[in-house]
DNA sequence: CGTCGGTTTGATCTAGTTCAACCGCCGTGG
DNA sequence: CCACGGCGGTTGAACTAGATCAAACCGACG
């Protein structure tokens, strides 16, 4: 697992970052804007499969996810590992770091990642200056506290099939949200080890079950990608309601 | 389950809060103290095993639990429930709600309960106002994500026995930060059903689980109730760290 | 052309589930 | 006053979802 490659120069300012036109973010106001951007400090470009924050890390910084795809995950000792999150565009990694000064999980991209990096420290002065862009970043640690909620739920509850089609509706239905689907017709880039570790079971057992829903018509299989066929179908299986779809702030 | 009983005019002024006698809260500025007070409602008293927010509620209020024991859980349509957290002293319950407008889990007491009420719509003002409370409820938020990530953890990548030993020594710290601890001579009012459904195992197997740590003089089980003999050896069992034991903020 | 990571498959095993009782306690209604 | 039912906890037996073990396949890549 390679470093993440150092940070870049700061390259396109927030007013013109074209994760705003998606209109599933809401409109910030020129002030607001002006600050996110004085906000930034530059933009961190990294490969698939590396690391880009690590447990225990004291140094964390605050990144939004500009493009690409990671993921959040603790380990046991022994190496047993849990996959907590995925973090798609405009999601924030390092919020825990930053908030409450040490990092207790890790983060590693999927596919190549660009992310926007932000002085930690600054932080402060986002609280005093800009009420209404820290409730936003309140509403983001909310929301992330809603979707594990939601996997907590999968993971002590359904059984591996319903899990796996849960798994599977969600990412798609974020993806979607974000328009990274139609970018890349459906494609989620996973291994079925990370649907393992994201589901609390075995790599064959999850072989099986996976191999079940695309036997249905639900998913293809790919190399390093499962492709969505059926979202609703998944959806139905697991007895998920789906995302709700509003607006959300992007920082 | 009956329902929670009706809020009470308000009586303790949160310049007296108990709560903040105990050092593991941070000290507040007189000012801050004066906004929190302004920001109080009154007080609800609830019974044992009494609904406090229900899923799909979308006037949901915001508290800060003063006394008792209660905790978060989902369910899905047939009934099975996840446990996804503890509530005790000094938590906020309903921030999810406040933030994003609905409910999408609910919360239900364990002992006899107190709650400070705070009007919801006041969220704003805070925000505006107090630029050193809001990032508060950011650290709050991020702190529940960081038990959420542990807990996920637990549930998929912990054996019975591990995941057990830690929601005891998990419980059993939390308790004793808030001074709950020796108050009730290490018991956690808990049924076996309560642990079952926090692990995601079945209540037979959960029963084997604890009666084993039982046995080896970890725990003593009483009626809805565990009694923790050694939390070191609980927590050693889990291979879990322990809490971080940072001075914490009180809204 | 060998190796390696990701995927697949079958066989065997086991941790945890389900089913079925039973006990003790307590609150309720006759 | 007692009978009854329900809840929480306990225990044994039978069962199964999912784990573990083992081996092979396949495409990418040096």
């Amino acid at each position: 697992m390679a470093l993440a490659t150092v940070a870049h120069a700061r390259r396109i300012p927030c007013e013109a970052c074209p994760l705003r036109e998606n209109e599933h973010f809401r409109d910030f106001t020129p002030e607001e804007l002006k600050f996110v951007s004085s906000f930034k400090r530059g933009e961190l470009v990294s490969e698939p499969a590396s690391a880009i924050l690590s447990e225990g890390a004291h140094s964390a910084q605050l990144f939004t996810l500009l493009s690409g795809w990671a993921f959040r995950f603790k380990t046991l000792e022994d190496g047993r590992r849990q996959i907590l999150n995925y973090l798609l565009p405009g999601d924030l990694v390092g919020l825990q770091g930053s908030v409450i000064g040490e990092m207790e999980h890790s983060v590693e991209s999927l596919s190549p990642v660009v992310l926007c990096v932000f002085q930690r420290d600054t932080l402060p002065t986002l609280f005093e200056n800009h009420p209404g862009l820290a409730f936003d970043i309140t509403w983001l640690a909310s929301r992330e506290e809603r979707m594990l909620d939601e996997n907590l739920l999968s993971v002590g509850r359904r059984s591996a099939m319903e899990r796996a089609a849960y798994l599977i509706a969600f990412l798609h239905q974020r993806a979607e949200q974000v328009g990274q689907a139609k970018a890349s017709k459906h494609l989620i880039p996973i291994t079925q080890q990370h649907v393992a570790d994201t589901l609390g079971l075995s790599i064959v057992h999850t072989n099986k079950t996976l191999r079940k829903l695309a036997e249905r018509q639900l998913i293809r299989w790919h190399d390093r990608a499962c492709e969505v066929l059926d979202p609703g179908a998944l959806a139905d299986i697991a007895g998920w309601g789906g995302l709700t779809d509003r607006k959300r702030p992007l920082i």
